[in-house]
DNA sequence: CGTGCTTTTGAAAATCATCAAGTATAGTGG
DNA sequence: CCACTATACTTGATGATTTTCAAAAGCACG
């Protein structure tokens, strides 16, 4: 369930830099919405860490077991609650821009991120959706591989690299648990190459449906598996390696041919046959 | 430069069968090249192992330092040595098979291999190609995630999970030379979606070419960057996410335009004008 | 009740896939 | 040494899926 996107704590200088009170903004007030397409490479992120006070306990957070938190013994929590500054950020905020400099680590404890690299040229590509437990900051060399953004309204626990990198030395289970989660990221990466590299564009729609339904947690029996879809149809058009047309069309196609059913408020999808939506995600 | 596609050692039964004298079958010589495109999921796996005489020493080894090996001190290469196993597959021999039990770990020391997924109707995407020096085993659970087939003749070193995993506990440098080769790994997987879910025929073609030459050592300065491709067009298809034509027309009007220039024998292409190569990579 | 954004639908265009055929290369056996 | 076969590669013509361009409809917000 939890997926990682991890890290690169050692890389680089091995030498770490401790005290490093960190160029970290935060702001009180992110602008609006607003965010260009093309990511503006020089900007730093903007952290907000508003409403909610740091103080929440790591013994209360429901993604603690979900999470590579879950390394580290309930008699410690302590410790780790110390080297988290928990954070929220607004929907549409983007708070790991690919290619700056990574100097935090982040767990997600409510909401969806979508992870996401970007082209010269604008045109971007979504690697994942980021939910509760997931964590991010995966970089290469000292700079993160890709951009994190808001989907909605998202919680998280930020890191400093060197806190992080104490609390690995101090708790090792953490370091197997992050190679276990990146084992299974890495499977998840394959998966998603085999649908961008044979699949229909019905078969991807289907596919994604799916996932999103496991993701959700596990389906009941019986009736209709209510899956959230927070993100836009463009998001998951970049997913998918499809454009937003054709991510309507095939919603509306599944639509009429009744194997869905689709609310705007809250945005989400009903899969009224499981079955169906199987058979058209492996055959087309 | 080394990459992993490594697994789940630590998955699955914490307690190791240890008197796992193991299921893996031998075989001196294996049905010439004819291997049905669709997977025969039930077929285990023959290894090969002829030629060379199984005693050759890691101290030899120039794969060593490309591989997750480099973490066992010099000293210990004796250990590392009576741990592997050594075998040689012929081309077109898969030795992984999607889905079987993972018993055991590979460590390329020459040639190519193809990694892939296949989809229950056939058809295929190859996630990767292996070089030397390249981790291969990764496993959901204790089934391997991926089949991995001989492009040209390869030599690889196999150890046992028991033995890998003791290997591991004896070295712990090991462990985190795998999670660094795994996250590196993670990163070329995102790279590698960003390119089948953005990018034109003619981007793909091009950014392979440029990938290629990058595995293929540091390219000299002046002169056409000379680039082995060992892999059929059909394996290039697979692993762009186009089919084998589309791969032709692109590199007869790569080579129309002067940027390349191909041979037969060996099957290799010559990169003419890496500036050209570089814009059409990401410009179309 | 406009304004702005996302979603949806339609029609035309384009890229890439499919179908088909022909060429080249290597290996085999007469 | 040369047919003969098998495989990989290449090219052409056609077609289909998906993209692009365009516009309208549905909602949210002030």
């Amino acid at each position: 369930m939890a997926s990682v996107a991890a890290w690169s704590i050692w890389t680089g200088k091995q030498q770490p830099r401790m005290n490093d009170g960190g160029p970290t903004i935060v702001v009180a007030r992110p602008p609006p919405g607003g965010l260009s397409v093309v990511a503006p490479m020089v900007a730093t992120p903007p952290i907000v860490s508003p409403a909610l006070p740091s103080k929440t306990k790591c013994t209360d957070c429901e993604a603690r077991h979900a999470s590579v938190c879950d390394a580290v013994p309930a008699t410690e929590l302590a410790r780790l609650s110390a080297a988290a500054v928990v954070a929220t950020i607004p929907p549409g905020q983007r708070f790991i821009v690919e290619g700056n400099r990574a100097e935090d680590f982040f767990t997600l404890t409510a909401g969806t991120a979508k992870l996401l690299k970007t082209l010269p040229d604008g045109r971007q590509h979504i690697t994942s959706f980021a939910g509760t437990g997931d964590f991010l900051g995966l970089a290469v060399g000292n700079s993160y591989a890709y951009s994190a953004e808001a989907v909605d309204a998202v919680r998280l626990c930020r890191f400093s690299r060197p806190k992080l990198r104490r609390l690995i030395a101090d708790f090792p289970r953490m370091e197997a648990r992050l190679l276990e989660i990146t084992r299974h990221e890495l499977v998840l990466a394959q998966e998603q190459m085999l649908l961008l590299g044979c699949k229909t564009a019905r078969e991807r729609l289907s596919s994604f449906l799916l996932q999103r339904a496991g993701a959700a947690g596990r389906g009941r029996a019986g009736g209709p598996v209510h899956v959230p879809l927070p993100m836009t149809r463009g998001d998951i058009g970049d997913y998918l390696g499809l454009r937003i047309e054709t991510v309507c069309r095939m919603l509306t196609q599944l639509r009429q041919d009744g194997v869905i059913a689709t609310t705007h408020v809250p945005p989400a999808i009903a899969i009224r046959d499981v079955a169906a939506l199987e058979r058209l995600a492996a055959r087309g």
